[in-house]
Formats: structure tokens, C-alpha cells, sequence
DNA sequence: CGGTTTTTCTACGTGTCGTAGAAGACTACT
DNA sequence: AGTAGTCTTCTACGACACGTAGAAAAACCG
């Protein structure tokens, strides 16, 4: 599946929650900086090279004119995670059964959320 | 994330039609079937190990006293998918603008579905 | 008991990911 | 423009998951 690693996933969620290109050394500082708890220092070659398969799998953009290149998330992240679903979803033949149990576990107050987006994509036919 | 490979995709795809145990050997013969277009034959331990693997991820249990195990998946095909994609909504923190952005891709006709099964989870207040 | 089937153990090749050094490209300052 | 510093690319290696399967051990059946 289109699946991130760990630090893919870790500097996927710096980006999403950017609102500016962030470069490689911002982001190796931010992995840094959150109670430090046991984090080691990573090599900046190493932030780099996962930003450049996170570009070849298409989830990230870099500016390749301003220098110190900017990194930017192609997609947002509730964008991104709504596309696994229905790719998890797609894996299923049986969609309605799938979808039955998906909406057997959600809380009542997200089934309520869930109603109302309901409503608003397209108001139920009486 | 609790992802299958594709040989293990595919023996949960025929465990999961099954509404019975099965056993190695069967399930080898289950691969070539269909078409048999350019499919090669397994080996039967390349298929146990799998199996094995596969129990010890918690997907399929086996009865060690029939003499050919047989082996059932755990959970049903939905059940599991319905799994993925909880895991998957809990990756976010936005899981509201997550549900929206899945929400706003679902087919029409999927909304209906949807609609329905949130109705008889819990009758819609008002 | 002996042959056949089934299971377990072990292993290897490939692909992905975390990690980073070395070399090359670019920027900036003097 | 030249040199020092910074950034990027290239290349590589170890770890792990998975597809694959042989060899050995265990169990079954006649």
C-alpha cells in the first residue's frame, strides 16, 4: 500500500502541519526540538534523502529555485489519510458490508459529525 | 501498518471466501485455478509458511488436531477492512476534516448506504 | 513397519526504509 | 573573482518484511 516508514510519516506530519515550505534543516531541527526525548540528531543527508523519495512518491513538492530548496506537502494531511481509506476501502468486493462495520465502531458523537457532512454533501431525499 | 503482502493477500482472499477451513495444499490449487494466466505453482511450504506467518499476525487461526490443518481466517474480510480503515482514521489528529474529506468522496449512491446505516446504528435526533 | 503426506526449520533474494558519508553544485562575503 | 561555507545529489549499507522453497522431522495410512 502506499504506506509511509517512520520518518517519512515524521517529517510528512512536520510539512502537513506547515503552512510555509519548510527546508531540510528546519526539519531536521523540528525532529529535534519536542522534549528531546531521546531523540538523536539526525545527519542532514539523511532528511534529505527521505524528502527525495517522499518527492518520487509524489507527497511532497520541493521549490527547486529558491536555494535552500523548500519542501512542501503535496496534499494535506486529512486530504491524504481520506484517500487511504477509500484505497483501503477499494480493497474490499464486499462494500457495503465494510462500510456497515466501519460505521458499527465509530462513537456516536462522530456518527453525528458523520450525519451531518451527510446532509451537507447532499440533503437527504426525505 | 498491519499490511499484507501479496502472496498473504491472496490467501486471505480465498480464506475469507471460504465458509470453511482449508487447507494448504487446497489453497495452493485455489492459486492456479482461475485462469491459471501466467500463475506458476507454488510450492505447498511456500503456502504453509505464509499460513504460519500469517497466524502469527493474528489473521487466521489453524486447528492443529484435523491432520491436514485446516485454517480459517479470523475475521471476516469486512470486519478486517472496516479495522484498516479505523486504524488508518486514527493516524489523523483532524479526524473531523478527515471524515469530511472522505465523506465528500463517497458516490451518491454510497451516501444513501451511509445515511441508512447510520440511521439504524442510532435514530438521527429529530 | 514403510511409504506418503504434512509440518517445521532454516535460508536466500529482493525491495523498502533509516541512516549517512563523499563528492559535486551553489551562495555569499570579502 | 576567489574561497569558505552550505546545500544537494550520488552511492551505499544494515535491518526488516516478504516471497520463495529445500531439508529434515513428524504424523498418518495401509
Amino acid at each position: 500500500m502506499g504506506s509511509l516508514g517512520v520518518l517519512e510519516r515524521m517529517l510528512m506530519d512536520l510539512l502537513w502541519s506547515a503552512d510555509a515550505p519548510l527546508t531540510a534543516n528546519e526539519l531536521r531541527d523540528a525532529l529535534l526540538d519536542p522534549a528531546a526525548t531521546g531523540a538523536k540528531p539526525l545527519a542532514t543527508t539523511t532528511v534529505l534523502t527521505v524528502l527525495s523519495r517522499l518527492e518520487s512518491k509524489g507527497f511532497v513538492t520541493r521549490d527547486r529555485d529558491s536555494r535552500p530548496h523548500g519542501y512542501t506537502a503535496v496534499s494535506s494531511r486529512a486530504q491524504h489519510t481520506a484517500e487511504l481509506m477509500h484505497e483501503v476501502l477499494g480493497t474490499t468486493s464486499d462494500r457495503t458490508a465494510t462500510l456497515a462495520r466501519f460505521i458499527g465502531n465509530v462513537s456516536p458523537q462522530e456518527a453525528q459529525t458523520l450525519r451531518a457532512l451527510l446532509e451537507s454533501i447532499g440533503p437527504s431525499p426525505e
